[in-house]
DNA sequence: CGGTATCCGTGCGGATACTG
DNA sequence: CAGTATCCGCACGGATACCG
């Protein structure tokens, strides 16, 4: 959401994901608008990712997604104990 | 979010979902603990759906998901003129 | 009304190999 | 490094039929 990435980097941090997912959902992101590609000539070569102006509207609703999983984080666990917290 | 619905209703407010679809979903998201099911004994037979508790979590994160689509609904129209609203 | 059961085609994604 | 190309299995979802 703030840092731009390379193309290596994501996939670091994106566990277990597939050259060829990532590829297709970036360059889907970008062809959206949403995501901004910028290749560095260079040998070797360098790209990096980051989100473009239209992209950060959508900071607001990463933000809430991720604050929800934060505060329900029981990856699947037993459903009849789940209730609101805080 | 707010009131209970039958499933003919959601059919009826899902364009073109399937009642495979529908009640494949709405299984999981009973599973899950989000969505409860109410079965009322009648002829004809009377299911409502709602939000539970846990589900209602959520709202926030639907809100928004919703308000953002509000603000950016172009429906797939030109990418080149998308921009960032008020 | 509110589903489930069954069949079936296709498109999605994994694995692997190759490249500027 | 950052991909694309090709092949291929399978599971996802549509269509249809049936039911308490």
């Amino acid at each position: 959401m703030d840092s731009t990435m390379r193309f290596s980097a994501l996939e670091k941090r994106i566990p277990d994901v597939t050259q060829k997912m990532l590829a297709q959902h970036l360059r889907e992101l970008e062809n959206q608008g949403i995501v901004t590609r910028t290749i560095h000539p260079s040998v070797p070569p360098k790209v990096e990712y980051s989100l473009s102006e239209y992209g950060r509207t959508l900071v607001p609703v990463l933000q809430s997604m991720c604050d929800w999983g934060r505060n329900h984080n029981r990856l699947g666990g037993d459903m009849s104990v789940r209730q609101m917290q805080s």
